[in-house]
DNA sequence: AAAAAATGAATGAACGTTCATTCATTTTTT
DNA sequence: AAAAAATGAATGAACGTTCATTCATTTTTT
């Protein structure tokens, strides 16, 4: 692992227990294993870092993701394939969830960093757009198929966090997913 | 207004601004239209305001659900009412949840205010135990139902809150009503 | 009824401490 | 030997918190 890495996953681990405030760039490069010094040959600011951390795991998400989603297949086979991508990536990574969810509507984010930002719900938004023009998927507004989509899935999510479910179970990450795809589809 | 509840008012604008890190005691005792020292005598720290507010804030929205909530009325019924009550509270102080969404999994609370955090899903937790048990409810793991009949309104308003979506209008608002009651209710 | 005394909420200057950032020096790589 | 990368002690601005002092209001005394 490179420097500028263990700099970010230090930076996702410490402000994920501790916060933004109580943070300091000594413990962090404790952590990372380097000096106060070091961390500066790579950020400019302890801003920048937070905001760099934020723009990498959104580039992360979208792309494993996007994955699911193969040109020309049947819609609810994409849909599937994505949404699990995204589920199985969060509970692999539930501190990556808890610092999206923790940053997206943060006033730390730099309006370049917010542009960024919406991205987290684009290839969601992609293929309702694509099921909506071909009737694919319930008439209900674009913005309220996003969130049936992806809410019930943040929601678990932070139910999982906090130890009150088990997502890691096929059964519950199944239910969950026939759920979500039941919401938005056609009966 | 007493000066408690101006303090309160000014941390909960200025912290949605700017943000925990980013706010100071000089700056707020401004907006408050007080002094440093006042704030002192009314909240032990910077970090005990923020529990304080989190408390309220938790405490209020409960209090405004549950009056959607009459016992013996059909379930139906209770779990539309309530969940008008929360999408209304939100839409009329879009602030108050950014704060809750923001600070309800972050490391500022007290182990004593997040006690008091879980209780944020208390009442629908009720109506959906009480659905469940009288079998008026799909039959999936409760945490389930509950992502499902919250998440998709949590998601709606990030995006009204963004700007996306206009859930000012009735028409959009009962749609989300009826989409997360779909979801939950036995067809 | 007037004067004196007591109260305590509010003030804001002062203070100690924290901590992000810098940069001269050292270490490592080429 | 030169260049590049890393170190960490030093800096000083920022800021949360304290506390002596003020003063409008209330209570007690005359």
């Amino acid at each position: 692992m490179n420097t500028k890495e263990a700099i970010l996953k230090a930076t996702l681990r410490l402000v994920n227990e501790y916060g933004f405030y109580h943070l300091n760039m000594k413990q962090l490069a404790a952590e990372a294993g380097i000096s106060v010094g070091t961390i500066y040959l790579y950020f400019n600011s302890k801003e920048k870092l937070i905001n760099e951390l934020y723009k990498n795991i959104i580039r992360d998400f979208n792309a494993i993701v996007l994955k699911g989603y193969e040109e020309g297949r049947a819609f609810k086979q994409n849909f599937f394939e994505m949404m699990r991508n995204a589920i199985d990536h969060y509970i692999q990574n539930p501190d990556r969830f808890s610092f999206i969810e923790q940053y997206t509507y943060s006033p730390f984010l730099f309006k370049e960093t917010k542009e960024e930002n919406l991205a987290i719900l684009e290839p969601i938004e992609k293929i309702i757009k694509e099921a909506k023009k071909e009737n694919q998927v319930k008439d209900l507004p674009e913005t309220l198929l996003i969130a049936l989509s992806y809410g019930p899935i943040v929601g678990m999510m932070k139910l999982f966090i906090v130890g009150k479910t088990d997502l890691k179970k096929k059964m519950q990450k199944e239910l969950l997913l026939e759920a979500c795809w039941q919401s938005v589809s056609i009966q």
